[in-house]
RNA sequence: GGGCGCGUAGCUCAGCGGUAGAGCAUCGCCUUCACACGGCGGGGGUCACAGGUUCAAUCCCUGUCGCGCCCA
């Protein structure tokens, strides 16, 4: 006997257990089932499980579950990123506990320590994702620096710098002072901050008196300033275009030059150039041929090392004194002091206050510094070539399709990638350097050895690039590398291509382009064929989760309270195409309700001996009410599996809530009642044995998104042994026949019951008050429906009897009227007359309402004419129904009188 | 500034050329022998606004307004 409630935090751990341990989750390579490949996008290391993770995670399960079921051999790759950074500064507030600074213990010790680190507290996630019921297959977990993935790496590194698609090359990068690391442009985020808007005068050379004023929201980089730009076609200052001007603080001659970057109409349109601390100033620099000194370290401190060999002492105008007493400061300190001297001189015009865009780094949030720094890059723009041709000619399909918009906005705009990261924790570059700084990019330093040997005649000492490679570089190759590339592995021929990529829209640009930009390189082939995307998770209000705002949701707690099922059911039941999923504890909750109703519509079942048979074949059923539950089940397998195979989670979830709760609950197990009553009569035998069919058709169906409370009835109402319903066939829809004359009926018994129930309800009649129907021009099959269905109409109409209405009509009845037949209640006392005129009055209003509409589009000429026949048709059949139903009711209502 | 998406019942969202829907909330009744995490019934919407296309527009097109996101 099943408990009176479903106990997930009994049943969780104890199924998953039982399934992971029956090696229910694992790949088959060795069947002959269609392999369906889901390939986890790796979570990094250090993460643990927020509700983002939990909704991308239960769509996967979803689909990996499905497609299992319906025999295929599925292999959902489990693994984790090393996450540079994230992993790096983890370890790094470790040994700060400690007193230990990472230079003391050295680069090895350190990577010691940090995989000491992922031995002891890395993967917390991939337990979490256990919670969840995820089925992954953990035997093949994977981490991005694995002997195997670092393979994978080097040798991508190496041929790719061999095909001329990796080099190195001294540019400006966005650099995070905080890490002392490049960082990517997709890494940075612009907030706006309320900053000013500095006027400074420089003086033109030999102007006699006459300055130039330009507009900085940095005023401290002056110091690195090569040149006033202006734009070309910008009147006012073409005269000064050749010129040149003399910096203030430094003393340096800077040339004005007529650039298109510069804008007239923002600032004073003469703009300071600083080559090697902005982007566009930098490009400026680059067409101008103009020096590019860096006045800020890998701290972002002032430091003087490139420009102090020519500052000038200049009397009132520049000071070097001054600019070496900046030495050492920080960004904000330097410009104080800066916009300080700057006054104190009078270069200063004035301060507006002004909002401007500043990068700041995603992780960390520290104000990223463009800086001039020798980096290695990958030539993203060539790679990107083929992929963007695989969208095009949808070998690799987005769902919903629109994001291929994007995706293609940025791919064909992508600029080189940069690769190296000054970082310990990571794949370190596979490139060594003599001691010419020559380099020598190889497997490893054996081969590294060899090429230098032969380059210089001699064996020469190298010293191996200190960096590491970014940690996107290696999830790039995740879904090949994870299946033993570059070996020529009998996983890889079977699970490459792999078939969607499950994620959300803002990772596009990340697990998207990149895998997509390796796969098609390395493997010839995409690496996936669908990329279904999804929202992200928010609060109920809308707001982005964050841990600042407080807002976040931790799907483990959900999981306590409510259980798993209920949790997954909730996002799968949110996720609409192309919308944010709005998650709260009360959506959960909800749905828990859902879960606890199955689990009584199954206590229900087993309380009146509901088994399965053996051998029971739908066709073969006989009772009426057994072949239309087991055609709406097939209605509803087929609807689901269509809703599945279109990725619309929610559709998915509402038909199978729909048929689970508002036919298979609410009407069937009403129906079934007196039967099940009725003892061991064949009927009962055969209709209990269609209900245990179907009740496994709705564990099956709802098995990949409630895998716990499903898995467990299944076991208790012996459809398997416990934890085999993982691994049982999903539902195959065959329709019965005659199932539309059979489903009219149901749907008339269903309309007779709820008419009368209608008019009970709003004539208040008692619900302990049980009354008779009398039919009034009721066909005869209206009239032998009636007997076949009076137990139900009985019990769930609270009728007493239906007759044919023999004589006149009894006084103060209420009246309703289903199809040609008019029901009549009789209710004398106990209903208000003027109450029921009232009623039938509105009714006929309805009606009348209706039958208008349908009166005018068919006086027109224009609609008969030109609308399709179907639907000219269907509205005459509308219009008669309606005019009947009106004349019907005018009748009862006449014979209140 | 460019692009994408969204404005449908109090809330969250489906629908997307021909009868406006669901869940939750709300109101009324019901402790009926699976379930009060329940049952039955009801109320509630000029489908943001303005034009256009069409026999017919919540749905297609254009514009306006509002909201969100991405890119610059």
């Amino acid at each position: 006997m099943l408990d009176k409630s479903f106990s997930p935090d009994t049943a969780e751990p104890r199924l998953y257990a039982l399934w992971e341990q029956d090696g229910r989750f694992a790949a088959r390579p060795d069947s002959d089932a269609a392999p369906f490949t889901i390939m986890i996008p790796p979570p990094n290391v250090t993460g643990t499980l927020h509700a983002g993770h939990a909704l991308t995670m239960t769509l996967q399960d979803i689909l990996v579950r499905w497609r299992r079921m319906q025999g295929r051999d599925a292999l959902w790759q489990p693994g984790t990123d090393h996450a540079g950074i994230a992993t790096q500064l983890v370890v790094e507030r470790q040994l700060d506990a400690e007193g230990v600074r990472r230079a003391e213990l050295g680069r090895d010790g350190f990577v010691e320590r940090v995989w000491d680190w992922k031995r002891q507290s890395g993967g917390q996630i991939t337990r979490q994702l256990r919670r969840l019921g995820a089925s992954l297959d953990w035997q093949r977990e994977r981490f991005t620096m694995d002997d195997g993935l670092s393979e994978s790496v080097r040798t991508v590194f190496v041929r790719l710098y061999r095909e001329g698609l990796i080099m190195r090359a001294r540019r400006l990068v966005n650099w995070d002072p905080s890490f002392r690391s490049a960082i990517s442009d997709l890494e940075v985020e612009n907030r706006e901050v309320r900053g000013h808007l500095w006027y400074i005068r420089y003086p033109v050379e030999g102007g006699d008196g006459l300055t130039l004023t330009v507009a900085t929201t940095r005023p401290e980089t002056m110091l690195g300033d090569t040149a006033v730009a202006v734009n070309p076609d910008d009147a006012r200052y073409a005269a000064l275009v050749g010129r040149f001007v003399l910096l203030p603080l430094t003393g340096r001659r800077i040339p004005i030059v007529a650039d298109a970057y510069s804008d007239p109409e923002k600032g004073t349109g003469a703009v300071k150039i600083t080559p090697a601390h902005d982007f566009n100033d930098f490009a400026v620099g680059e067409r101008h041929g103009l020096a590019m000194p860096s006045i800020l370290d890998a701290d972002a401190r002032i430091t003087l090392d490139e420009i102090d060999a020519d500052l000038a002492e200049i009397q009132g105008l520049a000071d070097p004194g001054f600019v070496r007493s900046l030495a050492g400061q920080s960004r904000e300190a330097a410009r104080q002091a800066i916009v300080a001297e700057l006054e104190r001189l009078d270069w200063l015009e004035r301060i507006e206050p002004h909002v401007n865009q500043v990068p700041h780094a995603e992780r960390g949030g520290a104000v990223v510094e463009p800086r001039l720094t020798t980096q290695w890059y990958c030539d993203a723009a060539r790679l990107a070539g083929p992929a963007i041709d695989a969208v095009e000619t949808g070998r690799v399909q987005f769902v919903p399709r629109q994001w291929e918009n994007t995706f293609f906005a940025w791919m064909r705009d992508i600029q080189p990638w940069c690769i190296s990261r000054q970082l310990w924790w990571g794949h370190r570059i596979p490139a060594w350097y003599g001691p010419d700084g020559h380099v020598f990019v190889a497997h490893d330093a054996d081969e590294a050895a060899e090429q230098a040997l032969l380059h210089y005649n001699v064996a020469t000492e190298l010293v191996r690039d200190e960096d590491v490679l970014d940690t996107w570089f290696s999830s790039a190759l995740w879904p090949f590398s994870t299946l033993g590339w570059p070996h020529h592995t009998a996983d890889l021929a079977r699970y490459y291509p792999g078939d969607v990529l499950v994620t959300g829209f803002d990772i596009i640009f990340f697990w998207v382009a990149r895998m997509m930009m390796m796969g098609l390189h390395f493997m010839g082939e995409v690496p996936f064929r669908q990329v279904f995307i999804h929202g992200l998770v928010r609060d109920e209000r809308g707001q982005k989760m964050s841990k600042s705002k407080g807002n976040g949701l931790d799907p483990l707690e959900l999981i306590d309270s409510y259980g798993a099922d209920a949790l997954r059911f909730a996002v799968c039941a949110l996720t609409g195409q192309g919308r944010d999923v709005k998650l709260g504890p009360k959506r959960v909750e909800d749905y828990r309700a859902f879960v606890t109703k199955l689990w009584n519509a199954a206590r229900f079942c087993e309380m009146n001996q509901v088994r399965p048979v053996e051998g029971f074949v739908p066709a073969d059923a006989r009772g009426r009410l057994a072949r239309w539950i087991l055609d709406e089940a097939a209605l509803a397998s087929a609807d689901a599996t269509a809703a599945l195979e279109a990725y619309r989670f929610d559709e998915y979830a509402a038909v199978v809530y729909r048929f689970t709760w508002n036919r298979f609950c609410d009407w069937f197990l009403e129906f079934a009642k007196p039967v099940f009553n009725a003892g061991d009569s064949d009927e009962a035998i055969e209709l209990r044995a269609a209900t245990a069919e179907v009740l496994g058709t709705i564990l099956r169906l709802l098995n990949p998104v409630m895998p716990f409370v499903t898995e467990t009835l299944w076991a208790e109402f012996g459809f398997g042994a416990e934890g085999s319903l993982i691994a049982a066939a999903w539902p195959r829809p065959e329709r019965l026949a005659q199932s539309d004359e059979i489903a009219r009926e149901l749907d008339w018994v269903i309309r007779f019951i709820g008419e009368i129930r209608a008019v009970r309800a709003e004539m208040n009649v008692p619900p302990a008050k049980v009354t008779p129907v009398l039919l009034r021009d009721a066909d005869p099959s209206t009239v032998s429906r009636t007997r076949a269905w009076s137990e139900a109409i009985g019990r769930m109409a609270r009728v007493s009897g239906v007759a044919v209405l023999d004589g006149e009509m009894p006084t103060g009845a209420a009246q309703a009227v289903v199809d040609e037949a008019t029901l009549i209640l009789p209710l004398d006392g106990i209903i208000d007359l003027a109450a029921e005129r009232a009623r039938l009055g509105k009714e006929i209003a309805q009606a009348t309402n209706e039958t208008e509409k349908v009166e005018r589009k068919l006086a027109n000429a224009d609609f008969v004419a030109r609308a399709k026949p179907e639907v000219v048709a269907e509205n005459r059949e509308r219009l008669s129904a309606f005019q009947q139903e009106i004349a019907r009711l005018q009748a009862a209502l006449r014979r209140l009188d």
